[in-house]
DNA sequence: AACATATGAGACACTATTGTATCATATCTT
DNA sequence: AAGATATGATACAATAGTGTCTCATATGTT
């Protein structure tokens, strides 16, 4: 299964780079610019991608399975909750324009099963860390965990928008995001 | 200046409530669908918005009055800073998803100079704010004032977030919101 | 080196969207 | 009630995007 020659290979990054970095910007974008952006032409991507959704859905399982490989190393730390929290953000944070990806395409990847079942293991287990995070007593058990979970992805997003507007370092927007989680501004 | 004419602003209104509602589940929503939406003949949409990029930009100035409007009762309370930033959270998030439309079509709305004023002087307005309450000692100043700022406005995400998909109410995200912004989670 | 295949360029048909114009009709203003 | 005007329906032209196909060429594979 799935093409071995280099050049497939060699293309589909390109166009999945451009991809990422021209739908960033402009959600939009049409199929021709993004080809060109990746100095492909229109009917390599065809070729690659079915559909304008096909391209979309695939760049969104590219980013979960990023996230997934950038966070792998942490499963065999056995640190705490919080601990592990911490490396979540400090890893992350360099990837948080994938995010604001999936957000921004949301509408149209969540139409692929793989998406979802993507996105709801991940969901499952950042729940399963918050709740060992409560009994561990890191974090606050009055506090619902869904809202504890949507909390840390909106300081992902935070992170990117400092990064993006303010020439704010992923290192510095961890940190900051970690301490504003845990401890709060107040 | 302007058109007083009820039939003029009765489907001016129509068309804004379509648009708001319709791009904010798919910012591609064609302009045929906006009106269909809206109960208005496509023409009649054009008389009032020369372009889509006219129409989005409309409804981002409005989203701005909205918050100014909603907002305005708490210039005249002279309430600490740490007060004015409860009652910002309790008077906003029931309009959450109007940030959430700005973000995903910022885009477009950014090319507007009355948008880009709009904005400015509202985060302007934050920042001062923000700064007012790290001089009371009700925020922590070791921390960026544009962080500070970045972190309110994802805060009202997470809210529109949790009230569209978990059912939360305007309410209790932003006491939700307040709890986690000055004592965090921890 | 010989072969296999992915590619770029271009032509093509098709669709959706955009934007303009017209006109009879309904609705508002005064 | 009379006049003014906004509206819906419709037709229309222009454009942009989509998706398919072909073929000579360049590039990988063996």
């Amino acid at each position: 299964m799935g093409n071995t020659d280099a050049r497939t290979a060699r293309s589909r990054k390109a166009l999945m780079d451009a991809g990422i970095e021209l739908l960033l910007q402009n959600p939009a974008a049409s199929l021709k610019e993004i080809a060109e952006h990746a100095g492909v032409g229109r009917a390599t991507l065809y070729r690659q991608f079915e559909s304008r959704e096909q391209l979309v859905q695939a760049l969104a399982v590219e980013c979960f399975e990023l996230k997934e490989q950038k966070l792998a190393p942490l499963k065999d730390l056995n640190l705490s909750a919080r601990e592990t929290l911490e490396q979540t953000f400090m890893l992350l944070m360099p990837m948080a324009d994938r995010f604001h990806f999936l957000l921004s395409l949301w509408n149209i990847a969540e139409q692929d099963p793989e998406v979802m079942a993507l996105y709801n293991r991940q969901l499952f287990d950042l729940v399963a860390l918050v709740e060992k995070g409560k009994k561990e007593g890191s974090i606050d058990s009055s506090f619902d965990s869904n809202w504890l979970v949507c909390l840390i992805d909106s300081l992902m997003f935070s992170g990117w928008w400092m990064m993006g507007n303010m020439h704010m370092t992923p290192d510095v927007a961890a940190k900051h995001a970690i301490k504003s989680l845990f401890s709060g501004v107040g």
